[in-house]
DNA sequence: CTGAAAGCGCTAACAC
DNA sequence: GTGTTAGCGCTTTCAG
């Protein structure tokens, strides 16, 4: 910058002022530091800028796994809201790891984000605390804040396990499969709880034979389903609490020739799943619009929006594309 | 960090090691220090520290969209190989957009990113050879590096294509349809190139009205298969050299209710192309493997390796799964 | 509209 | 093993 400075004939400053476009600068004094700038290849260091300025520019996301189609499509969104800021993400997969999420957030803190989306791997997470009192900005997403107060975006869970348990029971199934995830997630817990409140809404009763969780990827999924169905009476329909488990289950159902046979709803959409034969049925969760809010959000509290923080919970729409539409065997 | 150093009665230096976990500390001043850092919140500004010490700990993946399966699961594997350096990866979406690219690759370098992973949507990169002069390290993947020498990590596309189309006229199909992205995306070309020269390798001729190009979305491939179909002498096969692309046809071949009767060959995996009826045949890339080499490419160029930038190609394999077996109309 | 001086928080290079 | 001095590249404050 120095070098600039020198060649444009200008102060520090001046450059200073050019390069990160502030106004009340003479236009031939713009040209001319330009001029230099692009003759040295000059690069604006924006470290150097931040630890004056107080402001990186920087926000980080701390998601499950950025490899799954829900993180996946939840980076691209603060992504395309970052950049209306010319803003950047520094991203992370936590993989339910949580000493790695204690870790990257104190990376991140480090590195002085400017805000953080976090959807912990954590159950209690007041060890944000002191972060949060020296003015981090952190956004939950999919999974509440526990211990500390802060905004959050949350799927409605249970009305969405709901809704799927009662489209199934609506089509006059009774013996209706709940294949989850580990219930220590609260997610998973949420769903299990909606299963259970349509089933006390219809007056029936919980039978534990037909909740089975614990289940985290399609093969465990598969070989569960299966499992149960080596039964003398079988559900006739199934409700696959987790994309994964929905994809097991109907790999599963495929294998046993039931398809068309067994109702199966799952939970969070999935590309393709219109494309299976028949079309997966699922609760959808809308990522883009998650995604837009939680950004949104972090960005009114980076502009100082002081605000009590706020629960927001977006609900989930029912999918039918067929597979939970199979009424039960006559 | 001078509060720090005043709480543990040490000097700035000292703390500095500590919180760096350099060598040569005694134990008891270690332990002292820790504690200070502990009562006063202290978050250690890695910005600050990058100023004097040249390295940010951070590299930056330009990818085509961090919500398609191909750019998610390399950032993924980025991601890995960096988190065993305890680095940190700033990554962004391209969209094919030339312009976002240009601008992107400037602010990372402007954030002084220690290496950057590039999936170029520009056909030009001789705008990088200042930078990359100035001691940039990039790494190119999935597209190759034109105007400027550098490492890059490519599928080999061509083969690719050519042992797809190999496959269906290996079980008698002669009239095969082409279903491609944009032309003038290179690996979109390469993979006409594949197709053709098996063609050529089996005697054959190009017919011009079995190549359809420029499709760029699945429902752009569906449109394009179904106009395709409606004629008098169809093909018998379909090679779909775009996920998406192939997604759309196997959409029009259900519609068309032909799913059993025309062979189908994608190129680029996904999940669930297993579940699909009759399980879609594709060309699979390694994702995993290509962002692994990618990294570990960058890793050494960062730790100091000079020799001549490579170019690394990876062999994708043919995965079948039904779709690519079914033989010609008798 | 432009510039000079001070300092952001840290670490390299050296001394002790 | 530990401390001192200087300065990374920029922006802030205030003066002109």
């Amino acid at each position: 910058m120095r070098d600039v400075a020198a060649l444009a004939g200008v102060s520090l400053k001046t450059v200073s002022r050019v390069v990160n476009r502030e106004p009340n600068v003479s236009a031939p004094i713009v040209a001319k530091v330009t001029r230099a700038v692009e003759r040295l290849n000059y690069r604006h260091n924006v470290g150097a800028s931040n630890l004056r300025s107080r402001r990186t520019g920087v926000i980080g996301a701390l998601l499950q796994d950025v490899s799954n189609s829900f993180s996946a499509g939840l980076l691209r969104a603060l992504e395309d809201v970052a950049r209306q800021r010319r803003h950047v993400v520094l991203t992370a997969s936590l993989d339910e790891e949580v000493e790695r999420e204690r870790q990257l957030v104190g990376d991140l803190v480090g590195r002085r984000v400017d805000g953080l989306i976090l959807m912990p791997a954590t159950r209690d997470h007041s060890y944000l605390a002191p972060d949060l009192r020296a003015g981090l900005r952190v956004v939950f997403v999919d999974r509440e804040p526990h211990g500390i107060v802060t905004d959050s975006v949350l799927v409605d869970n249970v009305t969405g396990a709901f809704d799927a348990t009662r489209h199934l029971l609506g089509q006059g199934h009774r013996r209706i499969l709940h294949l989850g995830d580990l219930d220590t997630i609260e997610t998973a817990h949420q769903r299990q709880l909606g299963y259970e409140a349509a089933l006390r809404a219809a007056g029936m009763r919980l039978d534990p034979d037909l909740v089975v969780t614990g289940q985290r990827t399609s093969e465990m999924g598969e070989e569960a389903l299966l499992r149960v169905f080596d039964s003398p009476s079988p559900p006739t329909a199934v409700f696959a609490s987790r994309n994964t488990v929905a994809i097991g289950a109907a790999r599963a159902l495929r294998r046993l020739g039931l398809s068309h046979q067994i109702a199966l709803v799952g939970f969070d959409d999935f590309p393709l799943a219109d494309l299976l034969e028949p079309g997966l049925t699922v609760v959808r969760q809308d990522v883009g619009l998650i995604g837009r809010m939680a950004a949104d959000i972090l960005y009114a509290r980076i502009d100082g929006d002081t605000s009590p923080a706020e629960r927001h919970l977006v609900p989930p729409k029912l999918v039918l594309r067929g597979s939970g539409e199979i009424p039960p065997r006559a």
